[in-house]
DNA sequence: CTACGTTGAATTAACGATACGTCACCGAAG
DNA sequence: CTTCGGTGACGTATCGTTAATTCAACGTAG
């Protein structure tokens, strides 16, 4: 690998100059004939910048983590999308982590926190990073930016109250009265149970108790059936957690409930997965290119110093996607719901879950 | 941050001690009460190593790439588990990429190619890198190990021709006689469909042509579609692409085709989400797990400037998981059907997975 | 009693890039 | 003929680590 050195040497100048180039610096003039030559050295030379050497004198990498709760999880794909492009707006490259490979003893972690591998990091651990995670988290110099509710850390996130408000008022004006709603654990779905609350209450219904049962797709079944066991059946379902969906649609079909004529389903998260089930899942789109973005700015308001810019993202709200999993209720029709408890044990017993 | 120079000062000791400490060098002897002063003294200062120091001395990072095609895509999920285990193991951090962010002017790719950010770097581009980020890759100095099947390059990669032949036969077995292979495009798919013609020859029967629709829900959706339009319609369909296998379903569902009573569907990857489709789709597990970790290996074969290692992974083979989406066709009738028999298949049944 | 091996540690030269301070040169103004 | 300001470029300290080299002190063997 050619160093600066070598850039130098061929063009008959001093290492000063070959760095003036390569960062355009105003301190150091030089005549545009002198510029070009260097420029041809480095191009002969195929020279590249050193990126150790450049980040030990600058204190500084250009590089930026997020760590994520489920690297797979089809909700962040927008979120990436996010923050790789604002972070290019800033000419860093993102590292990408997985919240499993944080676990305790991880050359990640502290490679990330304490040997200044980057210059910030961005955080969206669902509520699911245990508190080593975070008191490490929080006990190194780099910035850390939560993509998620934090009570003393700054923080940027999506309106999941909202998006529960959403969900749960559509299945209300599709005149459902047994609305329930399928959670997980922590934070988020906490707020997501609270916005579907707030339009049970504005509708003068009596909200159910929040099923948390977790995430994924088991979690979705799970949801189902215990909700199934209620002494009156819902009629419709909010589902925390999208890829719980798939669980939900799998265990009604398990139940023999039909879809959306005698269970209607919204979920929170829009992916593309949801289009292709059937019956397509009507959910609730969150700005999560949006959150991407805005969290990347703010971790670098945080980086330059600057603090604040945090909060809710508001533009744009989250917008219903309505597809085939939810229809409206015949007012008369509450009542031809064939559900008896009895069958319903019989058919778990048959499929059993491994 | 505390330096190397600031323990030393604060232990009375040199700076070779603390680095001697730090790194178990054999060269530097010490005394052991020195060491343990030295100890004290990071622990007190709360000293961490510089990445970017240590890196522009010893001219390694300790930081390998992997670069995926599409990084949500579930498949990846134990392939990245067994990177991430097996570059543990060589003490390595894992910097992961999706192929979406090497588009042409990409900080990522300049940065990690020719900064010498990485140490090496893992590809698997499921044949969707264009020429001009390969040439890009093959141009620098750091080793590139190829986790799909390369021409002129290192590579490893798991048996798709066997997988496409395990399914097909699959098929075959349950005496399906119309077999159609919905693939995607590039040299894997390419490969599964060379085993799926392998299997149907040797059955006898008359390979169909290669649909390639390409990769995801949608595609499984056409290649159904395709597939359906021959002058004799196919009684079974062996997927190329495991999120293809949702297309399918739902295309199947909406032309009003029973799976798996009048169409059997066997996908290859198998994934947590096939377990709750309904019906639950019969997969090709790939050992990706192994495939991540033999990746890590040969990759640092290669950094030790040893050659070799590389092939297709034949243990564990590819091994069936048997769900609901493919039953026995009866020789007498699309009438009469059979679900499958153990008796009747040598293959596995499914199992939980890790 | 001296030469020598061993132990325990200090000095110091890179690694490659950056930016501060310096300086030679030249034309023009005083 | 100086002095001055501007231009164009050079030297070099520095970032934090590592490892080769050097070195002082101390026993011990001859």
């Amino acid at each position: 690998m050619a160093t600066q050195r070598d850039v130098a040497r061929a063009a008959g100048v001093s290492l000063a100059v070959v760095s003036a180039v390569v960062n355009g610096t105003s301190h150091t003039r030089m005549r545009e004939s002198t510029r070009t030559r260097v420029l041809r050295a480095m191009q002969q030379l195929g020279y590249q910048p050193n990126h150790a050497a450049r980040s030990l004198r600058l204190n500084q990498t250009g590089m930026i983590a997020m760590i994520l709760n489920k690297l797979d999880n089809p909700v962040y794909g927008p979120l990436r999308q996010g923050v790789y492009e604002a972070a290019a707006e800033h000419g860093a490259t993102v590292l990408l982590g997985d919240a499993e490979t944080m676990r305790s003893g991880s050359q990640f972690l502290t490679r990330l926190l304490s040997q200044g591998t980057v210059d910030g990091i961005l955080v969206r651990g669902e509520g699911l990073l245990d508190d080593d995670v975070m008191a490490e988290l929080h006990s190194h110099p780099k910035p850390i930016l939560i993509l998620e509710h934090a009570p003393d850390h700054p923080w940027i996130d999506i309106d999941d109250r909202r998006a529960g408000e959403i969900a749960t008022r559509f299945l209300v004006n599709l005149r459902h009265r047994h609305i329930v709603f399928v959670g997980g654990s922590g934070y988020i779905s906490q707020q997501r149970y609270l916005g579907y609350q707030q339009a049970m209450d504005s509708a003068g219904l009596a909200p159910a108790p929040h099923l948390a049962t977790g995430f994924g797709e088991q979690a979705g079944a799970d949801g189902l059936r215990q909700a199934m066991q209620a002494a009156t059946a819902p009629t419709a379902i909010v589902v925390n957690n999208i890829m719980s969906a798939v669980g939900v649609l799998a265990a009604a079909h398990d139940l023999g409930i039909a879809i959306p004529d005698q269970l209607s389903v919204v979920g929170i998260h829009d992916v593309d997965l949801m289009q292709h089930l059937r019956p397509a899942v009507t959910a609730v789109r969150m700005p999560m290119y949006q959150l991407g973005w805005a969290g990347v700015e703010a971790l670098y308001d945080l980086i330059a110093g600057r603090s604040g810019t945090g909060g809710l993202i508001t533009d744009p709200e989250p917008e219903l996607v309505i597809r085939d999993s939810a229809t409206a209720l015949n007012p008369a029709g509450a009542e031809n719901l064939v559900r008896p408890a009895t069958s319903l044990t019989t058919e778990i017993r048959a499929r059993p879950q491994p």
